[in-house]
RNA sequence: GCGCCCAUAGCUCAACCGGAUAGAGCAACGGCCUUCUAAGCCGUGGGUUGCAGGUUCGAGUCCUGCUGGGCGCGCCA
C-alpha cells in the first residue's frame, strides 16, 4: 500500500517537473507515513512541505499541484490536503485488505525480506567470564543480543552468534585458587582463604563436583575432574568446564544458543597477540615508558595512550583485545556488531583506536557496538545488589526460575538498551497484567480459542471463500487491525537498521491492543459464512504476525492461557 | 575535573532518517460478562517532553550552555 502511494507521488513528480511546476533536478526521497489520527486518512505525506521552498510555491498550492497530477488508482479512494500541506490518503478498503491474504500466503516468512543478500554479520554478546552465574545484566546483554541476530537474520543476513571469553587471566587464577580453598575446606571467613576470593555458594558445588571425580560437558569443552586438591591446573580446568556448563545451561533454558565460542588463551596459542603486538610496533604508533609498552592511542581518538605491554612482560586485556577483532575482521566480517554492558563503554574508543593503528583497511567506527545500561533489581521494594565478587546477586537462573523464559526475555528485551532498567522480581513474577507479554500472548491465544470454537461446532475454515470476502472487513476496528499488519515488515526493517529490538515489542503491544479491540467490537463467529471466513483470515493472520514478532524477541506464543 | 549514556503523565515506558492535537500500560474514577477466554473492552481525569537559548514552514527529536542521575576514567576485565 504504501509502496503504491510512493509510485503514485513520484509519477505526480515527473508531471509537475513536465510542467515546469518543479525544477527538472529535484528528486526527493518521498516519505509517506501511516497516520496516528484516522481523521487524517490511512497514509500521509509531507511532500510538499519538503518541496515549498525549492518550488518557491506555498506548501499548500504545490500539494494541490501534486494531488490534481496523482494517477488514478484503485488502492487510494480518496485524498486530502490538511494542515500545513499534508497530502493524506485515504486506501480503498480492497486495498488495505489484501495484507490479510498476503500474511496467509507469506505465513512464517511474512516481515521477513532478503534485503541483507548474505551478507555476513558477527554478533559477539555476553561474553561472559566463567568465573560465576550468569547475572541479570548477562541476561539483559543475552534478550537484546539474540534478538537482534534474529532481526539481522529476518532481513537476510548471515549471523553468527559468538561468545568470547577469558579462560586464562587473574580472574581464573582467583577462581581456581577459591575453589582450591573450597575443596581443602576452607570458608571465606577463614584463614588461607584467598583475598578476594569468590565467595559465592556455587564455589562450594565446583569444589563438591571436583572432589567427586565427576565429568562436565559444556558446549565448547569436556573435562574429567581430577579430584586432586593440590593440583591447581586441575582445579582451574574443571571449575572453568563446570562454570562455562553452567552457563551454557542457562542460556540454553533462556532460548539462546550460539555458535561460536571463542577463547582468549587460543589467541595466545596461535601465536596472535605476539603477532599485534609486533604488527603495532612495525607500524610505529608504540613507544616504552617505565619499563612498559605502550600503544598511541591517542592518535586515534582516545583520551589517553593505553599500555599494551606491563613491566612484568604480560599484557593487559587491551591487546587482546584488538588481537581478537583482528581475528574477526581477518575471518571476513565486513559487519560485527559487540553487545556489551555499558559499564565497558571505554573499550569502544580503545579496541577501534587499536584497530586503526594496527593499518590494516579496517574502516574508521569498525566494529558497531549496542551497549545496554545497568540492570537494577528489587525485590519486596529493596535493591537487590549486583556484585560479583562479593558472590551476591541475582541469577539469570533465578529469574528465568521465578519469572519464566518468556517473560524474562521480554522485559529484559522490550526496553531500548540505552536506558537503565529497573527489575522488580516482585512485580515481574506476579502472573498479573501488569505483565505485557501476557497481554500480547493472550491476543495470540484468543484466536486460536476461536479456532477451538469453530470446531466444536462442526465448522472449518474456508480458505478461498475467506479471501474472495475480504472486502466485506469494513468496520473501523476491522480496518485499523489491518493497517496495522501492513505495518509489520517495515517495522521489522527498521528494528534491525536501528538495532533496536525493542520496537518490535512496542510494535507487538500495539498490535494485541487493536486485535482486543476488534475482537470486542466485531463478532466472528457468526451465521454469515462469507463474513465469519473473512474474519476468521483476519483473525489468523493477526496470530501469524503475533507468532512471527514473538519469535523475534525469543518469546513463545502459547495457544491458551 | 574529563568522557559516554539518560531525563517525556503520580509510576513503568513509547513516539518510525524533524511533521498535524506527544501515545500505551499500571495506579485513580465511571461503565461492559444469559453472546467467540473479562489475563479483555469502552469512557473520564492526568503533560510548560528537566531548565535556558538557537537552527526552520515546523523541535520530545538537531545544535549550544546549564541542572539532576547512571557508568567509566588501572601496568583489572
Amino acid at each position: 500500500m504504501k509502496e503504491t502511494i510512493i509510485a503514485l507521488l513520484d509519477e505526480a513528480l515527473v508531471t509537475l517537473k513536465q510542467q515546469g511546476v518543479l525544477p527538472a533536478d529535484t528528486s526527493p526521497t518521498i516519505k509517506v507515513d501511516p497516520t496516528k489520527d484516522k481523521a487524517h486518512g490511512d497514509y500521509a505525506t509531507n511532500l510538499a512541505l519538503m518541496l515549498a521552498k525549492p518550488a518557491g510555491k506555498k506548501p499548500r498550492d504545490l500539494a494541490e499541484a501534486l494531488v490534481a497530477a496523482l494517477p488514478e488508482s484503485a488502492a487510494v479512494s480518496k485524498t486530502e490536503i490538511a494542515g500545513p500541506g499534508f497530502i493524506n490518503f485515504f486506501a480503498s478498503t480492497d486495498a488495505v485488505a489484501q495484507v490479510v491474504a498476503q500474511v496467509l500466503e507469506s505465513g512464517d516468512a511474512y516481515g521477513r525480506s532478503l534485503a541483507g543478500q548474505g551478507q555476513k554479520v558477527q554478533v559477539e554478546f555476553v561474553s561472559a567470564n566463567p568465573t560465576g552465574p550468569l547475572h541479570v545484566g548477562h541476561g539483559r546483554g543475552a534478550a537484546i543480543g539474540d534478538s537482534l541476530c534474529r532481526l539481522l537474520e529476518a532481513v537476510g543476513h548471515d549471523v553468527t552468534r559468538e561468545f568470547y571469553y577469558n579462560d586464562a587471566g587473574a580472574q581464573i587464577s582467583n577462581l581456581a585458587l577459591s575453589v582450591q580453598a573450597r575443596v581443602k575446606g576452607l570458608g571465606p571467613e577463614d584463614a588461607g582463604w584467598p583475598e578476594d576470593g569468590y565467595r559465592g555458594d556455587y564455589i562450594q558445588d565446583v569444589a563438591n563436583s571436583y572432589l567427586a571425580g565427576e565429568t562436565v560437558h559444556a558446549d565448547d569443552r569436556h573435562v574429567t575432574a581430577k579430584g586432586d586438591p593440590e593440583d591447581l591446573d586441575a582445579i582451574r580446568e574443571f571449575a572453568v568446564a563446570y562454570l562455562r556448563r553452567e552457563q551454557d545451561l542457562d542460556l540454553k533454558a533462556f532460548g539462546v544458543e550460539f555458535d561460536v565460542y571463542f577463547l582468549e588463551s587460543s589467541l595466545y596459542e596461535d601465536g596472535k597477540v605476539e603477532a599485534t603486538v609486533e604488527r603495532l610496533i612495525d607500524q610505529g604508533h608504540t613507544y616504552e615508558e617505565e619499563g612498559a609498552l605502550w600503544l598511541r592511542t591517542t592518535d586515534f581518538g582516545d583520551d589517553k595512550d593505553r599500555v599494551m605491554r606491563k613491566k612484568d612482560g604480560g599484557y593487559t586485556y587491551f591487546l587482546p583485545d584488538v588481537a581478537y577483532h583482528l581475528d574477526k575482521w581477518q575471518r571476513g566480517f565486513a559487519r560485527v556488531i559487540n553487545e556489551q554492558g555499558a559499564d565497558h563503554h571505554s573499550t569502544v574508543t580503545r579496541v577501534r583506536a587499536g584497530l586503526q593503528a594496527l593499518d590494516a583497511g579496517i574502516p574508521q567506527g569498525w566494529p558497531d557496538y549496542v551497549l545496554h545500561q545497568m540492570v537494577l533489581v528489587t525485590r519486596s521494594g529493596v535493591e537487590v545488589k549486583l556484585s560479583k565478587r562479593a558472590g551476591s546477586y541475582v541469577t539469570l537462573r533465578d529469574l528465568i526460575d521465578e519469572v519464566g523464559r518468556d517473560a524474562t526475555r521480554y522485559f529484559l528485551a522490550a526496553r531500548r538498551a540505552d536506558s537503565q532498567l529497573t527489575f522488580d522480581i516482585d512485580l515481574a513474577r506476579s502472573q498479573s497484567n501488569d505483565n505485557p507479554v501476557y497481554y500480547v500472548q493472550y491476543a495470540h491465544a484468543r484466536v486460536c480459542s476461536v479456532l477451538r470454537r469453530l470446531e466444536a461446532e462442526g465448522l472449518s475454515f474456508d480458505h478461498d471463500l475467506a479471501l474472495a470476502n475480504l472486502a466485506s472487513l469494513t468496520e473501523d476496528q476491522e480496518k485499523a487491525l489491518m493497517n496495522r499488519l501492513a505495518r509489520y515488515p517495515e517495522v521489522v526493517a527498521h528494528a534491525a537498521a536501528s538495532r533496536e529490538p525493542q520496537q518490535v515489542a512496542q510494535y507487538l503491544q500495539d498490535l494485541a491492543a487493536d486485535f482486543h479491540t476488534c475482537y470486542n467490537a466485531v463478532k466472528v463467529m457468526v451465521e454469515d459464512d462469507a463474513l465469519r471466513n473473512a474474519r476468521l483470515a483476519l483473525g489468523l493472520a493477526t496470530r501469524q504476525v503475533i507468532r512471527n514478532g514473538l519469535d523475534l524477541l525469543g518469546v513463545g506464543a502459547p495457544e491458551e492461557m
